[in-house]
Parts: structure tokens; C-alpha cells; sequence
DNA sequence: AGGACATTTCGATAATTCCCGAATTAACGA
DNA sequence: TCGTTAATTCGGGAATTATCGAAATGTCCT
């Protein structure tokens, strides 16, 4: 995975309102919410809300799809998998042993 | 894990010298880098260098300890591990399937 | 075509972050 | 105590981000 991609995934998620939207859009797996209705829950104005949503798209953490009117957002699983492995390939860069069973696992996932 | 912790730690390393710090102390793991060192060895000014650390400090993700006139700075593998707890708890709420083996050994070393 | 509804884009403002030079603090040794 | 080296704090300017209302777009239905 791509440092800038990582960079992108973690910017996306470091913000309260987007952190939200997430953790909502991966509880709502895997058939995801219309905008309306995240912005219903989470009592986010919709032209807010749209910017929050086209940050998390282009990382990749979530995907769009159309129905009819309504527009549904949902997580991408893949992609958080992908930053979790970034995540430990880095903190175990050298130095396996710290991360142990973890690394070993998630590596064979790959 | 605090949803606002998570979000810190995202914060810090959702930015391109911070991340290229946190990974450089994770390769000099475990005796960490004093902060000139680091300042060397990826260009970044003294005065810069530190409001990033301090960054990183605050977040979780490196800590510091003194040695004489130096400052060491080294990374904390257990907060990163924490990190990755948090986003597979995150990812896999009521959806344990879709991380299946990953998020049962995470599980254990809770 | 025209109306209704869902969502995005635009524009503007407020707040935050990034960066660096200059000044400051801290620890050591002569 | 003075000078040196290491690191942090301070101050300000440039750039980016967050937020929202108003306007525009897109899709469906009649």
C-alpha cells in the first residue's frame, strides 16, 4: 500500500463527524445508508455532509452506489483490511517480534 | 479504546513528516532516535521537528526520554497495537464474519 | 414538460494546521 | 560562571479544512 494512500485513509478518518459517518456506514454492513438517512442520524446539514462523504470515497474507506434518487453509501471492508496490514507491516518493519501471532496472521491474508 | 483517542492518532499520522518520523522510530525500535538525529536524516528543521514530535508525543504513538543533553524519542508499539484493535473492533461490530481469523486472534491479546 | 425529492456544488467565513526564523530553556564541561 | 550544543517555545504568515445556506443537478413520476 502506498504511503500517500495510508495518508489519505487516516486524514479521512481523523475527524469526529467522518469518524461517525464510518463507524455508522460499518455497522450498517453491508447494505449501507441513503445520505438522508446518515444525516438524519447523525444530524449532519446534507451540503456538510456530502463533503464528509466525498472525503471518505475518495480514500476508498466507503463506496456509492445509485438507487433511483437516493444515493447509498457503504464501507469498504477491503480497504480498512488494507490499512490495518499497512499498519502492522510498519510497526513491525524489522521487527516481527513485537507484533507476533498478529503479524503472522494478517500476513497470510495478503 | 475513546473514539477521541483513535481520531489523535489518526490525526498524527495523517500527514506526510509525521508518518515519515513515526516510521523511522519504528525501524530504530527499540532504542529510538535523539531528535537531531532525526532532523538529519529526513530534512525537517529543528523547530518544525519538535511541533511534530510533540504531536506524536500528545497522540500516544512515540514517547521521549532524556539522555543528558538529548532528547530520545522512540516509538510506542503498544499504542499502534491498540490502533489496529480499534479499527478491527471498528470494522468487524456485528460483522465479525467479514474480518473472520483476524479479529478472533486480536480478540485474545486484549 | 413540470413538480417533487435526494444529493452535490458553489461561495463565503471561521477555525485550524503547517512551516520557519528568532528567542528561550536545559544540560553539560571547561 | 561562561560557552556550547540540544531541544522547545513563540510569533506570524500561508495554506488547508470545516461548516452552512443557496443554487444547481439528477432521477423519478405524472
Amino acid at each position: 500500500m502506498e504511503m500517500e494512500t495510508a495518508i489519505n485513509a487516516f486524514a479521512a478518518l481523523a475527524q469526529e463527524s467522518r469518524m461517525a459517518i464510518y463507524r455508522l456506514l460499518v455497522k450498517e454492513e453491508p447494505h449501507g445508508l441513503p445520505v438522508g438517512e446518515v444525516s438524519r442520524r447523525l444530524d449532519i446539514v446534507p451540503s456538510t455532509l456530502s463533503g464528509h462523504l466525498s472525503v471518505l470515497r475518495r480514500s476508498g474507506l466507503v463506496k456509492a452506489t445509485r438507487h433511483s434518487t437516493e444515493i447509498h453509501y457503504s464501507a469498504n471492508l477491503d480497504a480498512i483490511g488494507n490499512l490495518v496490514r499497512f499498519m502492522l507491516e510498519d510497526c513491525c518493519d524489522g521487527k516481527v517480534e513485537n507484533c507476533g501471532d498478529i503479524a503472522r496472521i494478517i500476513g497470510k491474508s495478503r
